[in-house]
DNA sequence: TCCAGCTTCGTGCCATGCCGATTTCCCCCT
DNA sequence: AGGGGGAAATCGGCATGGCACGAAGCTGGA
């Protein structure tokens, strides 16, 4: 769990740019500390030791402990008392309770979308349809992953409810990690591609009900690829059996 | 904005009892900084000095940024840069966002309840809408509200989902405050009692769609009667002419 | 040889001190 | 008299040190 030793204190300019801007050394370190649990440098489950964050980040206990403190209120990290921070396991159970979530908040930023959303908006999301589409004929699946998240990040967007977009922020984040790991296997991407022709399309006709539903079902089957690509079965969460 | 001198370490014992048990004091203190925020004990917008609560806590500062930080996560505190923090004031347009955010996670979470509930959890659930209802019979608001918010988390609690039930614990949490100030006006009182009695009944049937479908229109009432109260206009948050 | 108790070390938690930023108030200038 | 600028007080942010809890290693006894 080695990480570079970047060092912070240079991103903060300590006498340079206006008082606007800059943002305090722990919103610094949980920034970057988030990014480095959901890009996967550190390993689900491994305890993290306060002194050596604390030299490979460049930054002293306290800023790095409130750091902690809000993760575990994110529920990226968990806190054991006494015994340090380890990063937040996510087993199968949590992760269909989050996605089926994530689904009714998505299905509904999908209906506000239709009705709150500008014609510009709108065009400008049908705009990254079409160029997640050229990546998709080309077979591009890094590019195609980024636009996809891109995407389903513009509509909850779109939907105009601040409340809505911060709640589907959070869960999206802790789903984030365990989604990089491929779990897009080829016949089941044509369907998703297709899932998103069909969604746009709801969109554009700003088509409520087809929209939710769509984005609804869109997320189920979602859930049905991650479970398959842990050899689960997504209702009872029991091992599936492998030939 | 002078808080009772509680005092903190009193609640942990700091010699006696086993390990298990006791919290880590920025727990502690985070949890009775939240109750007060959520009981109106603090006044919204306020700022908060740091040293002004550290007596009257009787603790350090260090735990006491330390739950500044989670609470800012959840929303319930604002923290400036350098300027302190201030509790989170809640505009009408941020409250009928989480209105609506809540209706819907507390539909879903119905929803679940009509398929994961057990006949003795239902059974539960239909005293407490027994006693809820004799209570209204001799109009004790306050006994009714407090019933009221219990069954609303029951349900929520019942339909076995961890993810959601935290969601819908935080926006709850936020939203409780606005409520407390009575809110409630007697002709309205009805029909938010005949809400229930539907509800309770769809849920008896296990019917899923009927339960989503009062939940929803229940407080999508809630938020009509919230900005009654508010005297705006419910759709575009005018203010509403007084006469 | 194995278990129990103790000791030591590692580690996290909390208090305090210093520094920088912000705000406020007073004085001076217009 | 009113407005602007500067200085002091105030408050928040970060670093460090002391303290307490937990875990592992060691030693002595059964």
């Amino acid at each position: 769990m080695t990480v570079a030793p970047t060092d912070l204190t240079m991103s903060r300019p300590v006498d340079a740019g206006g008082p606007l801007g800059w943002r305090s050394l722990h919103e610094t370190v949980t920034s970057r500390l988030r990014d480095l649990i959901v890009e996967g440098q550190l390993p689900e489950g491994s305890r993290i030791i306060e002194r050596e964050l604390c030299d490979q980040l460049q930054v002293s206990r306290t800023p790095l402990r409130e750091a902690f403190k809000v993760l575990a209120a994110e529920g990226l990290v968990e806190i054991l008392p006494n015994r340090g921070a380890v990063v937040g396991r996510l087993g199968p159970r949590e992760a269909k309770a989050m996605l089926a979530v994530i689904a009714r908040l998505e299905a509904f930023a999908g209906e506000l979308a239709c009705v709150h959303a500008t014609d510009a908006d709108l065009a400008a999301l049908s705009a990254m349809h079409d160029r997640m589409m050229a990546h998709y004929r080309r077979r591009e699946r890094l590019e195609y992953f980024h636009l996809n998240q891109d995407i389903h990040l513009e509509i909850v967007r779109l939907a105009g409810n601040d409340i809505l977009r911060a709640m589907h922020a959070r869960l999206h984040a802790r789903m984030k990690r365990s989604r990089f790991r491929g779990n897009d296997i080829p016949e089941n991407w044509a369907r998703a591609v297709a899932d998103h022709e069909e969604l746009i399309a709801a969109l554009l006709r700003r088509d409520a009900p087809a929209t939710n539903a769509v984005l609804q079902r869109h997320l189920d089957e979602s859930w049905i690829r991650l479970a398959n690509s842990l050899r689960l079965d997504p209702d009872t969460l029991a091992p599936l059996a492998t030939e």
